[in-house]
DNA sequence: CCAAAAGTGTTAGTGATACACCCATGT
DNA sequence: ACATGGGTGTATCACTAACACTTTTGG
């Protein structure tokens, strides 16, 4: 034999999750759907699909993302491994979990009825999850807060032009504790990774200034 | 249809493909493997295998390790999971990489010669390698650093009594730089991570004082 | 005029870095 | 006595955290 065989042994199954975040009325959420099927019929799990053979691992997470939410071209990034021979009782099934980041303006899935199988949930008031879906929860929400500290994710659940106070907001409710505005503006502002965009008009009180992103920088920044 | 069908997809095949870390003669080590078959005949790869649909991932890394390298009960972390469609010329295949750090003195698999199919290689001198692998070597190393900087791994590279010394050494071959031999000793004693285990003798120079890690502590915390 | 959020500097404390000399042992 | 690595303290600098008042607008 010159070539290896990968048909000798009975393969897994592998499956994409994602914990998909966003933040509606000052909350931090994530995408929820109650399940159709057995096993765990009617429980909450997290959105997620078996990855085709021809597809990537990110085209795989991009395609259910679509799906669930309609939107595209958010910011994506792999969390974990899982691969527990019981993690699902049909059989072995590892799965790739994800985080995804989405400004709750692009949604078309709103803050959904109570009827729908789909709702966005505070991260704070998580019903009963399939699987090891909370595991994966708790695995992702640890690795939010990492990432808003060292890099500037934070800017992906923000649209384009937003006020420093808005940056204030989203990072205070991932922490879930207040920071002093001066210091948070003179940090942001001192790492220079941000572009003035003008003026906000008609607030009912002293005009903001609006800030974009220079561009989003991979690296890894102490921001807070 | 109540249960959800599993086998409705074409499965990929799963592997797990390790970076395994030593020091060896004061030089970042790992273990690499000469590819006895077909797709990459001949080339270096990193160690792997398929996983068995009746281990977990953890156990297929620890099975692999234990036979390419006679050890267990080492520190193993997940690293990534690489799911590009062509990364595998014979098929699909899936790939979770783990890192490993071994203290050398417990291999039994130490230095080989030139004509063995398994080898210790300088991190700093690594030849092409098989598939993906460079890519997540690149990833692997990136991955050690940032934990010998914020975790205490480091000291799975070292026996259960080390000195002060024995520490900044590995430090500064994983860093690739020189620290400050007074400030690094106080940052390392002011974490009160060690514990005195007294003083070395036969030495050819003033006896230094012997130390262990009171506990590995998986928290994350600043080091250097 | 009032309500609401924006904008802005200084000080004190803490942690990081730079730096050099004497000590204990074996040969 | 010499060679080898071991052990130790201080001063400066940079960064962080605490803290309050005035400004601009709409209603």
């Amino acid at each position: 034999m010159q070539e290896e065989n990968i048909h000798k042994f009975e393969k897994p199954s592998v499956t994409v999750d994602m914990i998909i975040f966003t933040i509606i009325d000052k909350d931090l959420k994530i995408l929820l759907v109650r399940r159709k099927f057995n096993p765990f019929k009617g429980k909450w799990a997290i959105p997620g699909g078996f990855v085709r053979i021809d597809e990537s691992l990110e085209q795989a997470v991009n395609r259910e993302l679509l799906e669930e939410t309609g939107v595209k071209n958010v910011y994506l990034e792999q969390l974990y491994t899982f691969g527990d021979i019981k993690r699902d009782p049909r059989g072995r099934v590892i799965t790739i979990a994800y985080m995804a980041l989405i400004n709750s303006l692009e949604l078309k899935l709103k803050a959904s009825t109570d009827a729908s199988d789909a709702q966005w949930l505070s991260v704070n008031n998580v019903p009963s999850l399939a699987f090891d879906h909370k595991k994966i929860l708790d695995y992702a929400l640890k690795r939010l807060r990492w990432k808003f500290e060292y890099t500037t994710v934070a800017f992906s659940l923000l649209p384009k032009k937003f006020t420093i106070n808005k940056i204030q907001t989203i990072y205070e409710i991932v922490f879930e504790k207040k920071f002093d505005k001066r210091n948070f503006a003179k940090k942001i502002l001192y790492l220079n990774l941000l572009k003035g965009e003008g003026i906000k008009k008609d607030v009912s009180h002293r005009p903001p200034m609006i800030y974009s992103l220079k561009k989003n920088i991979g690296e890894i920044i102490k921001i807070i």
